[in-house]
DNA sequence: TATGAATGAGATTTCATTCAT
DNA sequence: AATGAATGAAATCTCATTCAT
């Protein structure tokens, strides 16, 4: 990479960082323009040349993190336990993510309601989780492996998504009605009744 | 009540009845009070007369909207089907208020990321559902009621307020990954398996 | 006139006449809203309740200013010479205009290439020059008037506006090829012999 | 020409023809560099290679389009009728250069401001119209040429160029009071009524 | 010569809130 | 209670110009 080229991808971190450091710390309508490119150190006019508006640093963002989670839990998985089964690999990601929020609570603040389907699904097609591969593929050949055959298993893991997104939200964030340890029990065996409900 | 008072509550039911049909239209971020006011007919001072500012207007907007959709989900209940089973009543208020918020998608736009416990328990607290009861006593006689007992009941709800709310909203507003009639009865498996997770 | 609406005039007037003297003194381009509204002592915000931008600001001034200046040659006619011919009435006017103008270069250079046809039409069928008279009847009356008939007096009064409009600026501004005053026999010239084109 | 040479000069009149095509589309105020080097297809900082600024290009373009406008009118003359008298030659050139802006709007609307005198004076004392020659000299040939002899020539030649060029904006861009073949006969009448009265 | 990323002053515009009427 | 003109801080966004490559 060029040295112009390192410097452009420098100056984008750099904003990409320094506004999610704001949005979760003042709120997106709070955090200006202006405060950003004070605190990432580059002129007014540079925002400009990187991103649209504040609302497009916003989504690039969610893509960002969302997809980062999903990479790091694969990744885990991959390290720790390849050849588990297909809800084996299920709970181990799910407990992966809830665990990842549950120590950046900042990240969760931030996700938010955009820890559903609609984003999951965006975050998902779009990343590649290792090279030609991505989520939806990794989903698939989970479900060819296993032993078990679902029915309907993209709404199997629709429910699962807006569950867990849902339910720890409130857990991690207020520990409302209970907090992420006393819950995760229940959310395994909610997403167990779910894949039982499925099973062809 | 007096010609002045009933002119009071008319500019105020006004005003909030305008800066719903704004908010849901617009955003929150994107109404202004000049928007309000105006399209309300009333001055730009009158506005604090009633409200402190925008977000006290939408605080008061959610409570009203929110409690509404139970109260009237209830009143249904009592009406069809006083005496049917928890499971029964759960499903019934359940499926009442997903179809009061697919008539009205603008609603459940203004509401969405209040569907969930957080906001669920406050407009349950806060709100008789008929005179001196609330969603909370309602709950609970229901549970008295029932002839099976249930462990932790508050999370039982809690796991199925968040479900709902969040799987509802997707395929409400998107039809993703399917509608609302096509999710229904995922959602009513998936509330059994609940209920039958936390039988005692 | 309410004290508010005395006030409102008040401040429309000192924005109008700030920018125009602003407007002639660093030219439209160079002179800011800012310029603007701190030299007439007014808040930013308050230029927006008057006028949409700083083009319609000027609109405004060249509709207010170019009429001024017919209505006063109109008035000066009536006083010294109300009953002189039809020619004798156009030079008067032409003349009177050409005078105001270059006692007032700045407002010379500010309508420029304004003072043309199209402005000239526009100015003299919206503003009464007395309270049910304007510019258009005046002429008609002049035309009824004169013992004198002329073909096509509209093509006839553009030629004349056009020329004398055109031709002034330039001899005004930069006594290039003459001064005014030098002008002026030339002027009456080419007049008459256009007036002596369209007699019938 | 040398490569580097032909390069330049691409580069150059690219920069010129898409800055016209600019400046009449959208007005020189809202045309910026950053519209002109992108349409153009060059890189921002080469446009300073090649002209101070804005205003630069501009002038630049004015001197072009109306050298290239007399140019014309003066080729035609030479080759359709060289020994005709003055008053043919020059209401020839009048016509001819009419009927150049009626067929191309875009150019009139483009030098509008500047079809004066003053910009007049400068094109023809500027540009020799064939090589050793421009108008100014052209303009005085004629003159010598001519049986008539006229008292203050150029005051003469600065009411036509200015009644030309005003009634001919107006009549072309707006056909009001009337289009361009309705106007030419009053034109040349007025040409005409302009001549004798110099004549000495 | 040519490039185009970076700059940052400054222009335009918005809008919540106040307060005299 | 109601009005709405006025405010002015602050937000967004532009764009001519520079300069390292």
């Amino acid at each position: 990479m060029s040295k112009v080229q390192s410097n452009k991808q420098k100056k984008n971190d750099s904003l990409l960082n320094t506004a999610f450091d704001l949005f979760t710390e003042k709120g997106l309508n709070k955090t200006t323009i202006s405060d950003i490119v004070e605190k990432a150190g580059v002129a007014k006019g540079t925002f400009y040349l990187y991103f649209k508006d504040k609302y497009d640093l916003r989504n690039k963002l969610i893509s960002n993190k969302s997809s980062q989670l999903f990479i790091d839990a694969y990744n885990a998985l991959s390290l720790t336990n390849p050849d588990c089964s297909f809800e084996e690999g299920l709970l181990f990601i799910v407990e992966h993510i809830l665990n990842a929020l549950n120590s950046n609570k900042a990240l969760l603040a931030f996700l938010h309601k955009d820890l559903s389907w609609g984003v999951f699904k965006r975050a998902f097609e779009d990343t590649p989780v290792v090279d030609e591969d991505n989520f939806a593929t990794f989903y698939k050949k989970m479900l060819d492996k296993s032993e078990i055959k679902f029915k309907d298993p993209e709404i199997m893991l629709f429910l699962i998504v807006e569950l867990v997104g849902s339910a720890g939200y409130s857990s991690i964030m207020f520990s409302d009605p209970c907090n992420l340890e006393e819950l995760k029990p229940y959310l395994r065996d909610t997403i167990h009744s779910i894949l039982i409900a499925h099973t062809v």
